[in-house]
Order: structure tokens, then C-alpha cells, then sequence
DNA sequence: CAGCGTTTAGGCAAAACCCCGATGCGCCGC
DNA sequence: GCGGCGCATCGGGGTTTTGCCTAAACGCTG
């Protein structure tokens, strides 16, 4: 408590401010030291932005936010093992309101829709260029969702094209038979394999594979086995797929 | 801190130096812009080091070394294309003194031993602390070779052992070029689109897939999707630990 | 019962896979 | 030096697997 009161006055004084405007607190969750260094240099020169704290792990950030409570959270996702999604969802179920800033080295679609279902109120690629860090970090501070334009036209063209938002858990939008097929593929078996062990016309199961791929805006094979992989990597603890959580507003921003 | 004047100092003895000790100019290769603002926010606190530049690509690495000429390079190996090897490689056989060290996410030996045997001088992950950076920096500076414990303890006993595989990681039979398909794989890119970042035919790699399956003992495409994926995203899949963050690290061996 | 999604396929073209061979290059041992 | 070996790069040619379109039977639901 007390020392974030230093904290707050060292950068005050630093930019000499009357208080007019609330210096935003920010925790960083990183487990690069040289990320967490150049996240600190990029908004050490912005007078409405501190960073209050940093953290290397998921259970190290958990303590953080409880302690210092910052106004926002930017977070790495590759933290070891998927301890990023559940960082975030587990971020998102004790404190609703506090935003999340994810960052993330991948700059595939796949992650930023699961990140954003996952409570996440922002992604951004380490990729960015600073000011348009600044950009998302501020966004989501204002109570927004930030994704990369590609990102967003993707979702917007979802949004237009299937009615309703699939940004809930795109997952939660297969049926069980299509959950199934997503589970075998994650196993790595083959299309026939997976025919073969259910009693289906090959035929059928590449229409499943079709099916999955069309809902989850897949485009090609490899994807998907790179999705299903990485989803049961993620998952497999024993959540159940029928985790419809956060009501999450809208995903409307539309940068 | 009194941190901001140093700097500022530095910059201004930089100009009007004395001779005294010389300060080493740094070139950073990295495509985040957020890495390469960490990093110089480590060394800028720093007498002796100063960055001299900053470049994204191979290609514009190549431009920055030609017109700084540097006193040492940093690069990360995951670029997004070209590839670090194929830059280190390249570096070495222009200018044969430069140091390199190289950065990388991957706590893997594998990529370190590749990457000295291309030609770099270090290997540090970012994971690596701020004040362990530094010194493998120096390190490189002062003409030695710096590698962390783990992978300098497995170096010499494969050394030891006269060059019979620790056979632990299948991964090790894999070449360098077999190595970037399998990341590419990973990543969820089909056939035609690696061929299409590599610019190479779609036949040669097909032929690179075909023999890392046959290296790694796979037998259908989805398993190999599935082996690249547990790969490079999982780390905790099928990998040994080597949990690489020696404090001391080195297996220093003039060049 | 009409509608919508699921599950099941067939057909056809494209892509991937597989087994070959060939070339050029670099490295290692004799 | 020279042959051998592995790597990297392609091509041929055939088989297998996809990708995508279409569509029929089934099943729940308003």
C-alpha cells in the first residue's frame, strides 16, 4: 500500500503534473526480462502511465494485482504452457472490470479470438510498433477492445456474415460430433484414422474437417491440426467445452 | 534513479571521448520493437556500450553493418523471414571479426549449438536476466564464446562422449533448413505457402517434410503438424527440462 | 409441419504425398 | 586429390488425401 504511493509521487514529480489527469497504473506480466525493460522504456515517457509492478508467472501476477492493484494488466501469453489464458481467465473471474492488455509474439488470428474469449481486452503483437502499443494500451484502459486491423476485420466479417458474434468460444459453435472429430485430430490422427476408429465414410469426416474449419474461420488443413493441437494442450486440465463465460459485451470497436 | 542523467552523460562523452576505455557500438536485429527498446534500455545505463542502430530484417541488417560498422551484433534467430542462421552465417563470411550474439526465446540447445557452429559467438536466451545479458555481451566483446551452463555442460560432453548423439531429441538429425520447415509447420503453414516464404519450389519442400518425418519417425502429415505444434508452442510437451538459466554460464574457448 | 442444423455422402478438381532420380555443393576420411 | 556422404534443390509420375460444392436423410424445435 505504501509503496505504491512512492511509487505515484516519484512519477508525478517526474512530469510535474497537478493530479488534473490520473496517472494509470500498469502491471506487467512478462517472463522476458529484456520485454519487460522495453515495455517500461516505451511508457516512461508518457505522463498518464506508471508502470506500478512486474511480474514473471501467472501466480506471481495473481499476488501482484492483489497488492498493488493497477489499473490495467499487460500480459504475455506464452508464458510456460498456456499459463496465459488462464492468467487472463482467471484475471477476468476475480476482477471483472480490471482491463487486460495481451501481448503476444504469434500473430495468428487463432490466439487473439481465444485470448479475447478467454476475458482479454485486448491483443497486440510484439510485432507493434510502440506508439500503436500506446494505442491498444490506452484503448483498453478506456474501457475498450483492441485487436490489429487484420484481426478485426476478421471478426467484423464474422460479425456481418453469421448474424450473431461468434466471438464467444468459437468452439462452443461445434456440435458434440464435430468436438469429437476436433479431439481426434488433436491426437493427430489422420482423416481415415479418425473415420476408421468412428465407422465413417472417409467422405464424412473430411466434411466434419470442413464443417470445423468453416466455423472456426480456418483456412487450411494444417491450421486446423495446428488449432485442434494447441486447443487440448491448452485445455486437457478437464474444463468442460461447453464454457460459455463472460458475457463480454460486444466486440463491436471497430477500429 | 539518477539513472537519466548517466545516459545523457554517455551520450555526450561519446562525442568528445577520451580514449580511455573505448565504447563498444551495438547494432540490434530484431523484428520487435519492444525487444529492441528493452535492450537498449539495459545497455544504456551502461558506460561502455552504446547502440549504434537498429534493424528489423537480414536484409537490413546487412545495410546497418555495411554503413556503422558496429563492434557487435545482436540478432535474434526467429526472425520472421530469412531466418537468423542464414543472417549469422552470412555475417560471419563478410566480416569474419565481427561478434555476433545471438538472442533467442527457445531455451532449446539445439538452436544454440547450430548457431555457434554458424558462426555466432553467444547464445542467451530472453528469459535471461538483464545483468546476465550483459555480461555474455562483454563476453562476445572481449572475443570469447559465451553459451549458458546447460548448453556448455552438454556441449562438452558430447565433446567428451566423441560426437555420439545424446540422442535425447530426434530433433538433433533434423538440418537447419529441415529445422525452419518444422517451425513453419508449426506456425500452421501449408505446403505451398512455406515454398512461398522460402521462395523455393513446393516439391523441394515436400521433400524436406518427407524426410523430417522419416527422421522423426512419423508417419502421416497431421502427426507431424502435431509434432511442430507440441514443438515450438507446448516446450513442455516432449522436450527434456533443460531449464536453461545458469547464473555462471560458459564454456569459453578462444576462437 | 416447416425450418434449421446435423450427419451422412458423391463428384470433381486441386493439393499433398510418395517413390524415384538428378544436380550441385560442402565436408570428411583415406 | 578423390570418392563418398549428407544436404538442398528440383522434376516426373502415380497414388492418396484434401477442398469445395451439392444434396439427401435424420432430428429437434418453434
Amino acid at each position: 500500500m505504501a509503496a505504491s504511493n512512492s511509487w505515484i509521487r516519484t512519477s508525478i514529480s517526474q512530469a510535474g503534473m497537478t493530479g488534473k489527469r490520473r496517472v494509470r497504473r500498469v502491471l506487467i506480466v512478462d517472463d522476458h526480462p529484456i520485454v519487460r525493460q522495453g515495455l517500461r522504456r516505451v511508457m516512461e515517457n508518457e505522463d498518464d502511465l506508471t508502470v506500478c509492478g512486474e511480474a514473471e508467472t501467472a501466480r506471481d501476477a495473481r499476488i501482484a494485482i492483489k497488492e498493488l492493484n493497477p489499473d490495467v494488466v499487460i500480459a504475455d501469453i506464452s508464458l510456460k504452457q498456456g499459463d496465459g489464458i488462464e492468467l487472463v481467465r482467471d484475471v477476468r473471474a476475480h476482477y471483472p472490470h480490471l482491463p487486460i492488455l495481451v501481448l503476444s509474439m504469434h500473430d495468428e488470428t487463432i490466439y487473439a479470438e481465444r485470448m479475447l474469449s478467454a476475458g482479454a481486452n485486448g491483443y497486440i503483437m510484439k510485432q507493434a510498433a510502440s506508439d500503436q502499443f500506446l494505442i491498444s494500451l490506452r484503448r483498453v484502459l478506456d474501457g475498450n477492445i483492441y485487436v490489429s486491423e487484420a484481426v478485426g476485420n476478421n471478426m467484423i466479417q464474422k460479425f456481418a456474415t453469421g448474424g450473431s458474434y461468434t466471438s464467444a468460444n468459437p468452439i462452443d459453435r461445434l456440435s458434440n460430433r464435430e468436438l469429437q472429430i476436433l479431439h481426434m485430430i488433436g491426437k493427430g490422427m489422420s482423416t481415415r484414422e479418425t473415420a476408421h476408429a468412428l465407422n465413417l465414410s472417409v467422405k464424412t469426416v473430411e466434411s466434419h474437417r470442413q464443417r470445423i474449419k468453416r466455423k472456426l474461420n480456418l483456412t487450411t488443413g494444417t491450421q486446423l491440426v495446428q488449432y485442434a493441437v494447441n486447443w487440448f494442450t491448452g485445455r486437457e486440465a478437464g474444463i468442460p467445452p461447453s464454457r460459455t463465460e463472460g458475457p463480454s459485451g460486444d466486440a463491436s470497436s471497430a477500429s
